[in-house]
This record gives structure tokens, C-alpha cells and sequence, in this order.
DNA sequence: CAGAATCCTTTACGATACTG
DNA sequence: CAGTATCGTAAAGGATTCTG
């Protein structure tokens, strides 16, 4: 690679820290990669997320040209959602990360419950 | 890559998808690449992050197995924190979104001024 | 200088109910 | 069914102060 010291201070590199930097963004791209999907069928696939939460999210990853939304008239209303050509380049770093936990995650959770057991009694989120 | 579906209900992906989901650990792990650091020389490395919100993700991190610290007693005191050799796996997935962040960073600020003059009046966080 | 303690503001997220 | 509106809570982040 080959970022110098001021990546960080490059407002591009901000910018994509930022777009995982909330619970659902890369979990609503990562449930689109299968194709687009309606909300009701993307809640299913992802669980635990708020219909409001995901119209946001959606909204968000809209707006930054990562995901595209088709409306089909109607009544009821029918809409889809799936990842545009820019969204689709997030795929892979975000899968570097999946294949990472798969790797790695039980060692994380090795360390939490260590970290727990030797007094380090207030475990930060 | 080599998910399936049952991808997003496993907890080891959450893990990596919540270890990223807030602003500052990776910004934080990226800023230990070069070598250990004391909590000052991060700070200025970094660039806008608060002395608590630091040490609280320090804490995190090294709670869960990616980031040591080392205390060299004394007055004034000393310390260092350093990645771990667990840490140390989370760079190469990490510079993926760089590396992406400096190919279509400026596409998604495109798109997020192209959104709000499109009468997106309301351009989502 | 490291970092804990305190206080305050903002916002992300969730639950619920309502509209077209 | 898609989406908005409203409300409430919990947590993250920032500023400040104080200590060893």
C-alpha cells in the first residue's frame, strides 16, 4: 500500500471511515450484494433492524451514490433497492473485513473474556 | 470470497462489522501502523480527537486483544500503546477501504452534492 | 504527561402509530 | 407495503478540571 502520514488528515480516507462508522451501512450494502430486494425481504435478511432505521440507512447510502432505488407505481407500492457500480466496489474491502472475523473473531472474543477475568473489571464497550 | 447468506447472523461478522462501527477505532488502529506511540504523539497524528475519547478507545481496543500498552513508570509517566500481532491483521483489511476511499472518495462527494441540488433537500447524516 | 472524573450536548437507534 | 412522524432512551463524543 501506500498511504503516507497525512492519510489521515485526507478528508476521502475520513470519508470512508465514516461510512462504517454506524451499525448499519455495511450491513445493508452487505445484504444487497446478493441483488436488489425489497425493504420488507431486506429486514428479513438482515434482522434486527427497525423499518425507520432502514429507510435512513437506505437514505444515507442513496445519497453517497452507493445504492440506487427503483420505484414501480402502484398499490401497494412496490420498491427496490440494490447497490449501484460504486456501491459494488465496496464489496470487496467490506469482505476483507467479513474474512477477516472469520479468521479472527473467535481470538477477539478470547481477549475480552481474558481481559474480563484478570480485573479488568469495567470491560468498555 | 466464500459468505453465504446465514453471513450476517453470524456473530463473528457483527463483531467486525461493530469493532468498525464507531468513529474512532480505526481511525485509531491506523494511526499505530507505524510503530508504538504515546497518547500525545497519537493525538497529533490523529488530529481532532479528545484526551478521553482517546484513552477510551485505547481501552476498547485493548480489551479486545488488538492494541497493548506499556507503562514505563517514572514522573513524568511514560506509557506506549503498539498494535498486537492479532491488531496487526486488522491493517490489510483496513487499507482495502482506504485504498478504496482514494479511488471513489471524490465519486461519493459527487453524488452527495448531486443529491442535495436535486432538491434531496434533506441530505440524510 | 497520562488519565480519571464530571458535566453537557448531540444523535443514533428503537417502539409505536399513522398516512397513501 | 413503503414511508413518515413523534416520542423516548441510551450512548457517543466533546470540553473541562483535577490527580499522581
Amino acid at each position: 500500500m501506500s498511504h503516507d502520514q497525512s492519510f489521515l488528515a485526507d478528508c476521502r480516507a475520513r470519508l470512508a471511515f465514516d461510512l462504517l462508522a454506524n451499525t448499519w451501512n455495511s450491513v445493508v450494502l452487505w445484504a444487497l450484494k446478493d441483488g436488489p430486494c425489497r425493504p420488507g425481504a431486506l429486514r428479513g435478511r438482515i434482522g434486527g433492524i427497525s423499518p425507520k432505521v432502514l429507510t435512513e440507512t437506505l437514505r444515507r447510502l442513496e445519497c453517497g451514490g452507493l445504492v440506487d432505488r427503483r420505484a414501480y407505481g402502484g398499490s401497494p407500492p412496490r420498491v427496490e433497492y440494490g447497490l449501484t457500480a460504486l456501491g459494488r466496489t465496496l464489496l470487496a474491502p467490506i469482505d476483507a473485513f467479513g474474512a477477516w472475523a472469520f479468521e479472527h473473531g473467535d481470538e477477539v472474543m478470547a481477549a475480552r473474556e481474558r481481559y474480563a477475568g484478570e480485573g479488568g473489571d469495567p470491560p468498555p464497550p
